[in-house]
DNA sequence: CCAATTTGACCTTT
DNA sequence: AAAGGTCAAATTGG
């Protein structure tokens, strides 16, 4: 078994005993403070291994709209022999559709390629075509804390004093605590770009993401702790961790932007946090028909 | 001494 | 076979 299959194993155990945890608290002598702490904790860990299985393309076929970005699909092992054909079947369909891609420009003069993360190197490579090598980096936080978000930068060609960053997956870690606020709850639906969101609407959308994702769960919150915890379970504001950081983007109109920031690196924010979490909106969706009660899925 | 980077080998996909 | 992506040992730097 690899590291990844490993972390998505803990976070689904941690998942499980963190809700019979929470199942000891229902009682009312129980405070509200701890339910919503287990709380918590389940959602991040639904969070890590949702951030996992998106990684690996399974969460994103019913969004078959995103093919600008041509990317490779995503990590794959040798070891991995009995689950293979799944993920194999999978990942030939939604490759390239779960990435995210970010063009922004940043001038070599102020903190190049510092967008507020820990990112470590991991590997660089010359690309065909490219008079520049393309760098590949992930969050310094992958072995410690699960976080799968990655990023590839490269130097324009036309304007070296432009990178071009591409960045896929999702930060699940506690990191860069000013970037907390400005995440992005999970998008399902609207396709716009930079369009910022109502609050309310994205609580919904995530309360229901999960809500519907988890049965048992849901069954627990609407009938036993609801009444004192909904708004508290709702709010993102509550929540210390970031359970909603920088999510993959979906390209959707993305084509466009592309050309547009590549032509005119005017137009990108020098703040690359702030502009990633308003328009590279996660529309990230989770497949209601996955087969997760599939016993096959985890052998 | 520890952590990040470098860099060629290795793996996967096309 | 070639290209892109990742691994990991060696190297570098704080």
């Amino acid at each position: 078994m690899d590291w990844e299959q490993k972390t998505l194993l803990n976070e689904l155990k941690e998942g499980r005993e963190v809700t019979n945890q929470l199942m000891k608290h229902l009682h009312p002598s129980s405070s509200n403070q701890t339910r919503q702490l287990l709380l918590d904790k389940i959602l991040c860990s639904y969070d890590k291994a949702l951030s996992i299985l998106s990684w690996n393309g399974f969460v994103v076929e019913t969004k078959p709209t995103l093919t600008a970005f041509e990317s490779s699909p995503a990590i794959d092992h040798s070891s991995e022999v009995s689950d293979k054909k799944h993920v194999l079947k999978k990942r030939k369909t939604s490759s390239g559709e779960t990435q995210q891609l970010r063009v922004c420009s940043e001038k070599s003069l102020d903190n190049p390629l510092d967008d507020g993360y820990c990112w470590r190197k991991y590997g660089q490579k010359a690309i065909l075509g490219s008079n520049f090598p393309r760098g590949y980096y992930r969050c310094t936080h992958r072995h410690s804390q699960g976080c799968l978000a990655t990023k590839q930068v490269q130097r324009s060609d036309n304007d070296p004093t432009n990178f071009e960053v591409k960045y896929r997956g999702r930060h699940t870690c506690n990191q860069a605590s000013h970037s907390a606020v400005t995440f992005v709850p999970i998008s399902a639906e609207s396709k716009t770009r930079k369009r910022p969101y109502q609050l309310e609407e994205t609580q919904k959308q995530v309360q229901h993401t999960f809500l519907s994702f988890e049965t048992g769960l849901k069954a627990l919150i609407e009938n036993d702790i609801m009444g004192s915890l909904s708004l508290a379970f709702v709010s993102p504001a509550t929540s210390e961790s970031n359970y909603f950081s920088v999510s993959p983007c979906h390209m959707g109109s993305f084509e466009s932007d592309l050309t547009d920031i590549i032509s005119d690196p005017t137009s990108v924010s020098n703040s690359p946090i702030g502009d990633l979490d308003i328009s590279s909106l996660d529309k990230l969706e989770f497949d209601p028909s996955f087969p997760f009660d599939n016993p096959e899925f985890f052998s």
